[in-house]
DNA sequence: ATTATCTATAGATCTATAGATAATGC
DNA sequence: ATTATCTATAGATCTATAGATAATGC
């Protein structure tokens, strides 16, 4: 067997995988799809991926992952001492990525892997929300600047309406993903309610 | 051509389809699938649903979202004239029905479908949500007792927050959906912030 | 000799259709 | 005669592998 090279060609690969599973999911993505885009037979991807379909989204996701834990820790670290600036940081970097469904990586593409890797998966992918984005929000509570019941649960919360502009269609915004998903965070920040 | 039965088989198919086909999407799902759910051979699905997978997906999310727009109605005029009351009718609504996931609709399953078609149960999709949701807030605007940027992209930004408890592990809540819905809707209603 | 592709194809799986069969209803 | 299934199978599509080929590097 051949060593996996580790060039140019090898992350474009990864960068156009990630791009379909995370906006289509496992199923809907097919190695076609993906070596169309590469310009190459799909025949061809196994030697940059020799783990196959399930081995290629594992890689991606797990890549895909790690990337938003440490880019979220530095975006929220860069954006100074207000909350509200953190939060803003927190959209704009998950805005200016893939999208990322929680619901549909857990309720469609989980069951289609292994088991053990499912579940490694998923705890990694909830730990590199939570981690820093909670650690975002746990400091804010410290400083008495806001109220949650679950820090966790929170961070969760913020990712998924964020992620939900992946759910407008195109015709109706302007296509600044960002700034719809500022507008929802201060929805969630400031409350509905009037008070 | 037989003419196609109305009967309890084919409401428990309808039932079926749709229980997997919205936690799953429409290419994760197999007709396989549908047909051991239902206790038979998947060629027998046709004679229920002659319009093949394709026609059965649409079918039964056109269904699916009717029924959120008459249940949503509903469920919001029989909860009284209490603004929290009625969004936790909602979140009670949403939770005891299967997934609703938006995201992944437009991303993934409307890019399998007949253009029109999509386009048409994306457009169903929306109105069934915005205007029963929407109209709740608008009365609640109109009163003076909240303010929302835009009534539409909060109905919207409801309905995903509520959804993602579908994205938490089982094992992290006690399988109380309603309990957590209910919980990010609050998140939402109050506002993370301190005043 | 190694690297990066390709063609060809096996094998599995999926959707869909044709036609048989058993049970029920007139 | 109609209704509700089934078996069998065609045809398409998908993943994956084997082995050929061309280009590059020693």
């Amino acid at each position: 067997m051949h060593d996996i090279p580790d060039n140019e060609t090898r992350t474009r690969l990864l960068d156009i995988a990630e791009e379909l599973f995370s906006a289509r999911g496992y199923t809907a993505v097919r190695l076609r799809d993906i070596a169309k885009a590469m310009g190459m037979r799909h025949a061809s991807l196994y030697y940059y991926a020799p783990g196959g379909k399930e081995g290629l989204y594992l890689e991606v996701m797990e890549r895909t992952m790690r990337r938003h834990h440490v880019g979220l820790e530095r975006a929220i670290a860069e954006a100074g001492p207000d909350f509200r600036a953190q939060i803003y940081a927190v959209v704009d970097w998950l805005a200016n990525h893939p999208p990322l469904d929680l619901v549909r990586m857990n309720q469609a593409d989980m069951p289609e892997l292994a088991h053990a890797k499912a579940e490694q998966l998923m705890a990694l992918a909830y730990d590199s929300l939570r981690l820093p984005i909670g650690g975002a929000i746990r400091q804010a509570m410290e400083a008495g600047h806001l109220a949650v019941p679950d820090v966790d649960m929170a961070a969760l919360a913020l990712v998924s309406l964020v992620e939900s502009v992946h759910a407008i269609p195109r015709l109706y915004y302007g296509g600044n993903l960002a700034a719809i998903g500022r507008q929802f965070a201060d929805m969630l920040l400031d409350g509905w309610l009037r008070r």
